[in-house]
DNA sequence: GGGAAGAGGTGTACGCCGTACACCTCACGG
DNA sequence: CCGTGAGGTGTACGGCGTACACCTCTTCCC
């Protein structure tokens, strides 16, 4: 506190809030919301609310809701790390893929927003656009690496849809029990359940997509690709 | 009309919304209006107009809106053919599969609300659990089978993400002119566009994840599968 | 036959949501 | 000094899901 401390205070409590609050700002706003709240806890009004501000002020800065989602792709799509370059195709794939692994885990509602987006965004284009570039890079066809986008589908963004949603940890005594029940209706998924869960260790909580199913699952195909590309394979056979 | 027409039709507009509106006739609508206007356009209220009622009619049949997705979900993967028994598991997952890819083309809504529920319908534990079935019942290891199916991921629905949502078609000289724009910020994008826009017939509009696509992706992972299989591969080693 | 019971349909209301539109405020350049 | 325009406000509208109290039949038992 120095001098002028009053007036400056008393400033300040407007000052705080007046600080521009530009497009960036929301954006990241935004963002730090939904990576705690979840995505469905985002609405124009809470985040107005959070910023200090009114719904509408927000409505200064981005055209609308979609636009605001837009934006909030833009910026964890730029948290993917840039192409490795260098001849060997298949692991520069690879790194990537799991760079934007990272930084979806970060923001877990990333993927399911680029999915539902309708158009997507420059810097999606952009990071479809390298990736493609790296198949081409390392002289696969045109013909191959369409059908390897393909093949990979949302796993570019490094994740592959979970199957069970993972319910949020209950005390493990009461999984066990509901996996006890579930094994007389469903006996195979029992099965696969159990043993998953005789690891461990390696398991994040009841998550199932862990870094090794993601691997494992993305090695297999670009080992296929590769198998392909060797034979020199072509759409118009086998 | 025979006699008593009067009264009849007097009665008839009573009786014809009279007609108990059960919990079946209400899920069936829901997935008639989700095919044929969207699922964002399905609202309980816009279904209980269809239907003749008003809207909290509805919630004598199902709890809520979330109850009301998953009655429309069991009634989709309800529509997928059993399986296929026989020796060969390869090519049973892969009707399978292709079987339910059949289903939700037909409900073009239905694969994002069968991953955005919270938690798996029956239904869907009854196809998981038997698609697993076929995989142990071909003698693939609990192991293998586990890291199968998180590999299969979303494509066990005969679908994978769509990279670029399929921009409702414009006709071809608008899209072609698009592409050229394109062409300088994207050009790896555009290359494989354009190798695609040459097939012409076989793709059906444009979108790309046409029948060939699809098959292609599923083909190189079964074979993965079926090559780790007969090398008794285990997730322990390489 | 009469009346309780309960299933199915109604009407009103609340609190959320996104956002259109008119307005205010105030720093700044002419 | 004043106009202007960027940034923030307040009010309002139409849509959503749904809680709650109510009405109206059908059915079934006495």
């Amino acid at each position: 506190m120095r001098t002028m401390a009053k007036q400056a205070d008393a400033q300040q409590a407007a000052t705080e809030r007046r600080k521009p609050l530009n497009r960036d700002r929301v954006l990241r706003a935004a963002v730090a919301r939904a990576d705690q709240s979840g995505i469905e806890a985002l609405s124009m009004r809470s985040l107005a609310q959070e910023l200090g501000v009114v719904p509408m002020a927000l409505y200064k800065h981005v055209a609308n809701k979609e636009q605001l989602l837009d934006g909030m792709v833009e910026l964890v799509v730029g948290e993917i790390d840039p192409p490795a370059d260098g001849p060997d195709w298949r692991s520069a794939i690879r790194e990537r893929v799991l760079s934007a692994r990272r930084a979806l885990l970060r923001h877990p509602w990333a993927l399911r927003v680029i999915e539902s987006r309708g158009t997507p965004t420059p810097a999606v284009l952009d990071y479809l656009d390298s990736v493609i570039g790296t198949f081409r890079g390392g002289g696969l066809s045109v013909d191959l690496t369409h059908h390897a986008m393909h093949a990979l589908g949302s796993r570019v963004w490094g994740f592959t849809q979970e199957l069970f949603p993972a319910s949020p940890g209950d005390e493990p005594g009461e999984q066990a029990a509901a996996l006890q029940a579930m094994a007389a209706r469903y006996p195979h998924i029992a099965e696969i359940a159990m043993a998953r869960a005789h690891d461990g260790a390696s398991v994040v909580g009841s998550g199932c997509d862990d870094q090794f199913e993601f691997e494992f699952a993305l090695d297999l195909l670009l080992d296929g690709f590769a198998r392909l590309h060797e034979r020199g394979w072509s759409s118009g056979q086998a």
